[in-house]
DNA sequence: GGTAAGTTAGTGATCGCTAACTTACCGCGG
DNA sequence: CCGCGGTAAGTTAGCGATCACTAACTTACC
């Protein structure tokens, strides 16, 4: 089943709520008043909360393999998709803020095994690909050899994830393309490292 | 005002509760069960559930600063200090899986104007301290000169981080042990790109 | 006239928190 | 040694608000 404009628009709004105010804030009323109808006509698009979530983590998987795509198709090294990657994210994250809680699944659906399992999946799936790039990396020539490819994938990812995380919780105070900087001077100190 | 038993008991139930299930999940009832007694008794040791919330940041803070203190008194140089807090982190966490949201305060309070105002210094001051001993490091000649401390820190931090999270997340099977072994294979990853 | 999509009104459950009462322990004057 | 009152810490019962969700009705369109 396709989803229809105000299913994409009801979990737009979840999206941007889920990332102002946290999943525990979160609520159906608050969903509708966003879309701009009332609380049961969610439940004519979507048959519950859950339902609604689930179509979320969807979204989320959807935007990642697609920015990994579209890096994928545009660069020739793979030293060059890593930094194109994060770069894409970060200008996706300065333009739409609200998109930042792909990089945190984990913690959204604790109080759903299902979901959580998802998400978890989602993690690990990033991870190793990071880790595939790492090692095409050396393989090719244009990364060192001899790294580590578990603890370089931790270090890349890991790093960016606590770099947005911080960027968005000074939010307001000049904070427009401040992501962007950081994350380019981010990527130059790791890059001295692991480079060549 | 010091903290009473009672209070000390609360402050961990709240402690393993938040880390079980997740922040959204924290209930005062949850609370009482735990430590044995009805709702509104926990009413006679804190004034509100924030002012819960807030001890258990108080908590969090106290255990970070015993951790580096530690380290500091028991290591010779920075490369030394850096290993061991991760490891010192690492075998707590181990022992008591509770206490991993430490490192992951930011989305516990995202309600509360106040609570995240401290849980974002707290996680600031994490990361300045990382580019300090990453700094006294190079000077003192157990890391590479020309490192970007900014870089490293958020390198070392957030890939910490993730691993945490990873680990955390797949409760039960075979875990006893794992999160060490990572965090050892981990340090020596980035060591191997960061020391000299 | 059937269907999709909205509405108002309201369900039971649960939330944080409070009122009012009980109980146990304490120091202290007679 | 006894009884009295104050206080800390527990209880039962319940408040108003909010939660996810539902029943029943209306409206617009093919």
């Amino acid at each position: 089943m396709q989803t229809s404009e105000r299913q994409k628009e009801i979990i737009q709004a979840a999206f941007d709520l889920i990332s102002e105010q946290g999943i525990q804030e979160l609520t159906i009323k608050k969903i509708a008043q966003a879309v701009g109808v009332t609380e049961p006509a969610i439940y004519r698009h979507f048959t519950s909360k859950v339902d609604i979530l689930s179509s979320v983590i969807d979204e989320m998987i959807a935007q990642r393999n697609a920015a990994l795509l579209q890096v994928r198709s545009g660069s020739s090294t793979a030293r060059d998709m890593i930094r194109s990657f994060f770069s894409v994210q970060a200008s996706l994250f300065e333009s739409r803020p609200s998109l930042t809680i792909m990089l945190f699944p984990e913690d959204l659906f604790r109080n759903n095994d299902e979901l959580l399992g998802r998400a978890t999946t989602m993690m690990e799936e990033t991870l190793a690909r990071f880790r595939e790039l790492l090692q095409a990396g050396i393989d090719e020539g244009s990364l060192k050899p001899g790294i580590d490819c578990g603890a370089g994938a931790l270090m890349l990812v890991g790093g960016f994830r606590l770099l947005v995380a911080s960027w968005r919780l000074d939010a307001g105070k000049g904070r427009a393309g401040r992501l962007e900087a950081d994350t380019g001077s981010f990527l130059a100190g790791v890059f001295s490292l692991i480079g060549r």
